[in-house]
DNA sequence: CTTGACCTTGGAGCATACTCCAAGGTGTAC
DNA sequence: GTACACCTTGGAGTATGCTCCAAGGTCAAG
């Protein structure tokens, strides 16, 4: 597995080519070089890397995100801290979003329990009723 | 407050004139009529009509759901059980949601934990062995 | 009668992460 | 020598929900 070309990576990685091409674009991953064709090359870091973007992405990190750790990761001057903080901030955003969606939930939940079902008008629906209430008609 | 015009209508719900004329664009809304040099004219209805999509918006649907949820309640067919039908799928898609989310926050606070921090180099880090592991490298 | 706030339309741009396409060159098998 | 799979670039399209822009018409105040 020295050098292989994109679509080899792809199968490998189990990405598309075309991902691994925007991807090189966001600079996330580069070839490793050229054929004399021009065809671009990769070896078994790239695989490695295509690995950590697709494992950074499975825990939430945005690509942008994901460019600081590679970012943080070439750079010299890392520390373990460093990456420990962009950590915590994902897992303090995790948290909120859950938090939204929970709070979503629960509405949503109360409103299916007040909501009698079967053959009734809309009219008895308590759902159609909240949604067309007034209590916070005003401002943004 | 009987009829008013969009940048009226958009001060009064508190959404943007844009956001009034996009979501025309998608038949969730339309104007009771237009002034003779072709000014959209709204009333009570449309200030109400806006306050649905918010409150279906913040209950978390989608744009493309609420026009359903409009149509349903536009149509004389439509029954509380389709209403809470809708309502049931969108509380399953939140828990999925809260679901996948608490995994990975599951998965980061691990990280996070086993992180030593400090000045240590990102050798040291665990946050980064893991996304360099290769433990599961291969397919889709 | 001019200023300024408001309205019109059509279309472009943003953010996110791809995905697909066209037109053409390359590489290998038979 | 000719299929056929693969590669190249540049750009457009998808989905979501706006947001902004340009060029121009409208309306009320002073």
């Amino acid at each position: 597995m020295a050098d292989m070309t994109i679509g080899q990576l792809a199968r490998e990685s189990g990405v598309r080519t075309d991902t691994i091409r925007y991807y090189e674009t966001l600079k996330l991953i580069e070839p490793v070089g050229r054929t004399s064709s021009g065809y671009r090359l990769y070896d078994a870091t790239s695989a490695a890397r295509v690995a950590f973007i697709k494992r950074a992405k499975a825990l939430g990190f945005k690509l942008s995100e994901i460019q600081s750790l590679l970012e943080l990761h070439a750079s010299d001057g890392g520390t373990a801290q460093d990456m420990l903080d962009l950590t915590e901030t994902k897992i303090i955003e995790a948290q909120k979003d859950i938090e939204d969606l929970m709070a979503m939930k629960k509405s949503l939940e109360d409103l299916a329990a007040a909501c009698p079902g079967g053959d009734l008008p809309l009219s008895d629906c308590p759902i159609v009723t909240f949604l067309h209430s007034h209590h916070n008609n005003e401002g943004k």
